[in-house]
DNA sequence: CGGCCAGTTGACACCGTTCAACCGCTGTGG
DNA sequence: CCACAGCGGTTGAACGGTGTCAACTGGCCG
């Protein structure tokens, strides 16, 4: 964390370390107005991990600062009620700003890992009351990607192996991490259990295990000192078939 | 399908046998000059089934008038080559709608069965021109039951066996076709093949058919005379954990 | 009549699950 | 300081849902 910490966004004037600039900046360019609007740290809130979102301040947007969270659902039927991770929220990405009506249909947002997050309101509401201002248009950038990794995700669950689910999961990760200028080229702050992984990837804990031992001895995914590493993204992506998100032009 | 066009969609004066404008009204009030605008049948295009929509009007906003049709991708590997249905659009549905500026980063929209969409530009102007109207609010409602059954498609992929994912596809398809004034209480017009619902649901066409025969078995699914029919839709949503997405209040 | 497509059936293989045990680390309390 | 508990990770063995291959049926259409 603190290699990927310590070496500036490349280019900008935004400040390093601010996930939520970092990624909004690199999505439209943003007036120093706007900038400001995005560095104000009102009602900052920290939550354990494990701990739900919904509960405490959503629906009302907000960002997460730091921290891992998740969108997640229990499978009804009373049989083992397995926990489906239907997203994640990374750092630096909004929470429930979708511009909706309805206030997440169903299941809660939950922290992952200790995570941080601060009130978007001001933020979110230039996305009505400006909406061709360059925030404006990266709220709605932001919220077009959201909805590709959701597609994303269909796409792991319905088309690929556990191999390639977890290998596809892991160049998403390394996207967005390097997206809100956190992590390296091919590393990134990483904390979740197998056991979430398999959550999100339909897959059993002891096989998610199973499968990164084969990835590990196939040098595409490493883990150390709290990264983890892609050594070979370009093969990774051969290996799963994954198309970055940046290939569409805004 | 004559059963159930021939049943008004209960008050209001919505004429009835247009999808488009029945499952538009049902969302949110529309005044008459918006009623106009969704009766009107500008560039009407038919396609065979197995055609393209993408290559020919697409991606101009249009509505989908009659047939089926889905987002398709081709699974990178060249390993079988096979073809994944991300999501499908029903009858009464628009396409490409979404107010954003990627014309849908991969994959192509494809006719299912046999279709018809019109233009739906004059229609989707009134997202930037009246935010505030009916038909506006309509359109972002339409988008939000779009993503919500995105999320239905993983939860049927990550949550689901094979025969609760078909149990709950159905009950999603009656939901859909019921909101845009065709089909029945417990059925509605239907045409898709096996192996289209095995793209869909990640299931070889052979499970599918094998599936299929347990849901017929048990009264849950029913085919006859181009009708798909669910005898008992809260005992099949009891077998599959399906929850109805009106239940959200918009 | 012949071909094609959707549906159907049987046998077998495999990917991933389940159950169970064990390891190593960390935090905590006696 | 050590014992213990708890959690995340690791390993082995057996089970099972689903895929694959192959063959056959029936209806539609040229």
């Amino acid at each position: 964390m603190t290699l990927a910490m310590s070496q500036p966004p490349a280019g900008r004037t935004a400040p390093a370390g601010d996930p939520v600039l970092n990624r909004f900046h690199r999505l439209c360019d943003l007036d120093p107005g706007e900038i400001e609007i995005l560095r104000r740290r009102d009602d900052v809130l920290d939550v354990r991990g494990g701990a739900s979102l919904t509960d405490s301040h959503l629906p009302s947007p907000r960002f997460l600062i730091s921290g891992w969270a998740a969108w997640v659902k229990l499978s009804s039927p009373e049989a083992g009620q397995r926990r489906q991770i239907i997203s994640f929220y990374l750092p630096g990405e909004p929470l429930a700003v979708c511009a909706r009506p309805h206030p997440l249909s169903s299941g809660a947002i939950v922290a992952l890992t200790p995570a941080r997050t601060c009130d978007a309101r001001q933020a979110a509401q230039r996305l009505t009351q400006s909406p061709d201002s360059g925030l404006a248009r990266a709220f709605r950038v932001s919220a077009c990607l959201a909805e590709a990794y959701l597609v994303n995700q269909t796409i792991r669950l319905g088309g690929l192996t556990a191999y390639q689910r977890l290998c596809h999961l892991f160049l998403e990760f390394l996207e967005r991490m390097t997206g809100a200028g956190l992590g390296a080229q091919r590393s990134f702050p990483f904390a979740l259990t197998q056991e979430m992984l398999g959550e999100a990837l339909s897959l059993s804990t002891v096989h998610v295990n199973r499968t990164l031992q084969e990835l590990r001895r196939d040098g595409l995914v490493e883990f150390a000192g709290g990264l983890a590493i892609l050594p070979d993204p370009e093969r990774a992506a051969l290996a799963c078939g994954y198309q970055a998100q940046h290939a569409a032009l805004w």
